[in-house]
DNA sequence: GTGGGTGCAAATACTTTGCAACCGA
DNA sequence: TCGGTTGCAAAGTATTTGCACCCAC
C-alpha cells in the first residue's frame, strides 16, 4: 500500500468520527460532511474509511445491514437492538477468556474490536 | 405471520442443512439442491432461510460479508478466518458472563447464537 | 511534474420482493 | 377451493470501482 498524501475529505472525516460516540454508517458522515463540503462524495467516503479502517486507524464493525464506523480504537465490544438499531458500547473483561478458547480450538488469535451483540434494548423492550 | 404448509423446497432445504457442518451460505445450498431440483429458485432458497432463521428452526449469521446458515441451534459461537472465510464453531462456555454485562449496562439479554469471532485461522497464518 | 485522491457514475454483491402460476390441505 | 409457496425477474440496499481531473508534495 502507497504512502498515504494529506488530503482535506481524509482530515474532516477522521475529526467528525473522533467526535461523535454514535457509531455512525458511511452514509450518516456523508450526510454531516456534505454540509461544508458540498462536492463530497459517498464514494470517498467509503474509501477513506476502508483505508483508515485497513490501517487501523478506525473500527469497522460489521452489523449484518450497515456496517458502522468507531474512531475509538480501545479494545472494547458492541451491543446492538434488533428492533431499533442502537448501537452501544460494551466494555471488554472477557477479552482473555475469548482469545484462549479461540486458540485452544483453532490456534488462532481472535482479532480485536470484533464482537458484536445483538438483541433488544430496554426502550424497545418496555415498548412491546 | 400466516401457518406454514409443507413444500418439498423447504424440506429438502432443512434436510440438506442439517446434514452437513460447513454454515453454507444461501448460494452454496441453491448450488447443492439446484442438481435434484433443477427448477429450484434462489429467491425461494434466501425466502425459506430467511422464514426459518426467524421461526428460530436455523441460525442465521451475519459475517460482514455473505450470510451463513447452520441447522446447529444449540446455544454456541463462531469462528470466522477474514483470510480463508472458513467458518469453525466455538463451544460457549461464556454466555453468563456476557449477558450478566449487558443486562447491567443497558438492560437487554443477548440473543442466542449471535456471536462471530475475527481472526486469521492457523493454516492462513502459517502462510503468510 | 508525478502519483495519490476526488467526484461522479456505473458496476458489483447480496438479498428481498411483486406477481402470476402452482400445489398442498 | 383457498391460501401459502414457487420461479422468475426486477428492484433494493450497501459498497466498491473505473476513469478523467485535481491537488499535495
Amino acid at each position: 500500500m502507497a504512502q498515504l498524501k494529506f488530503s482535506r475529505q481524509r482530515q474532516a472525516l477522521i475529526e467528525e468520527l473522533a467526535g461523535r460516540r454514535d457509531h455512525p454508517t458511511a452514509e450518516m458522515l456523508y450526510t454531516k460532511l456534505k454540509g461544508t463540503m458540498p462536492h463530497l462524495s459517498l464514494g470517498t467516503v467509503y474509501r477513506n474509511l476502508s483505508t483508515l479502517a485497513q490501517d487501523g486507524e478506525i473500527l469497522r464493525i460489521h452489523t449484518g445491514t450497515t456496517d458502522r464506523f468507531d474512531a475509538v480504537t480501545r479494545e472494547h465490544d458492541h451491543f446492538c437492538c434488533e428492533q431499533c438499531g442502537r448501537f452501544l458500547d460494551l466494555e471488554k473483561d472477557i477479552g482473555g477468556h475469548l482469545n484462549a478458547q479461540a486458540e485452544a480450538l483453532c490456534g488462532v488469535r481472535v482479532a480485536h474490536h470484533s464482537l458484536v451483540f445483538y438483541g433488544t434494548c430496554c426502550q424497545c423492550q418496555t415498548n412491546r
